[in-house]
DNA sequence: GATTGAATAGTCAGAACTGAATAGTCAGGA
DNA sequence: TCCTGACTATTCAGTTCTGACTATTCAATC
């Protein structure tokens, strides 16, 4: 349910067409969720069904008529629930790149560091990027600080782990 | 392809069935991938398919057959491959937990620190759980302490949001 | 005023995933 | 010895998701 939260959360600011939730949601919430564009029309259509939203055609000019979903009563008393639950919970992480890890013992370590480096090199980029965003208004600065604060932990575990695979080494 | 090195790694150290996988992976490495039973049985059909892991029925007692894996030696080459897939790129985290915080500022902050503090009261108890994981032998320790890096983290930067709420209630 | 590349907007066939069900075993209690 | 609940093992029907595609507009270049 948390991109529906989302897309709520979205159109409840200001009505869109589901290109512009996509683009928006690819640019500033890639930390939260990800979403393709054929997921972001089938949770639309979906949303819709249940009568969350409705959808408007609108014609501009003369370019393709573009759907606009506009939140109903229904959809803000859901996206009430939502937020609520999303709020109160800990939704747990995973960390796909720890896979690697566990199995990091069937490599030679000086492999082993080869390549956590290159890790460590793509996190540092990531990092970089972060502190480059420009500053938001209201709560979606939270979501940036939020990221920051994790992508700076994870590289310096990263050196940590590098620092025992040195160690180790020698 | 992360449940795919998953498995593998898994396979490659003893041979098993699809349950003892799923078993395994949802007690111990809970923090790095979600396998339901279903898709457990899905990917390992698929790997058989392409010839990475093949399959033998064995009767044990009167017990129905069980169908156990062994990874083949392109299996293994695969293994191999994804392992150093993984160890060298940053695979980007996804805070579902964040898409609630960014709708925060439609909350009257009163309300908005209750929830967060329910929030924290789960936090606070996953990271007692992951104090309490016994040690894990060969790098499977890495993930576990990985993952108590990273609550702990979590912990401390909740409790900075919580503090920034309370100053903005006064 | 034609051509091209980038951005906009959406669709669809098929791949990936999972809730719920099925079915057998085993240990222990009535 | 029969029943029950917990465990082992797998399957299937249906839902969810996405790679690849279509199609239009716009702006820039030739």
């Amino acid at each position: 349910m948390e991109r529906e939260l989302l897309l709520l959360g979205l159109l409840r600011q200001a009505d869109m067409h589901g290109y512009q939730l996509h683009e928006f949601i690819n640019q500033n919430m890639a930390s939260c969720v990800e979403l393709k564009k054929p997921t972001a029309y089938y949770l639309l259509d979906k949303m819709a069904e249940s009568g969350w939203i409705t959808q408007t055609e609108i014609q501009e000019g003369n370019r393709p008529p573009r759907r606009v979903y506009q939140v109903t009563p229904e959809g803000e008393a859901v996206f009430q629930r939502l937020l609520r639950e999303n709020l109160a919970a800990h939704l747990p992480q995973r960390f796909a790149g720890d896979i690697g890890l566990a199995f990091l013992d069937s490599l030679p370590p000086a492999e082993a560091r080869t390549y956590l480096l290159e890790r460590r090199k793509a996190l540092a980029a990531e990092v970089e990027a972060a502190q480059a965003i420009p500053a938001h208004a209201g709560s979606m600065q939270l979501v940036i600080d939020h990221l920051r604060y994790h992508l700076t932990a994870e590289l310096r575990w990263l050196d940590e782990v590098l620092h025992h695979l040195t160690e180790e080494e020698k």
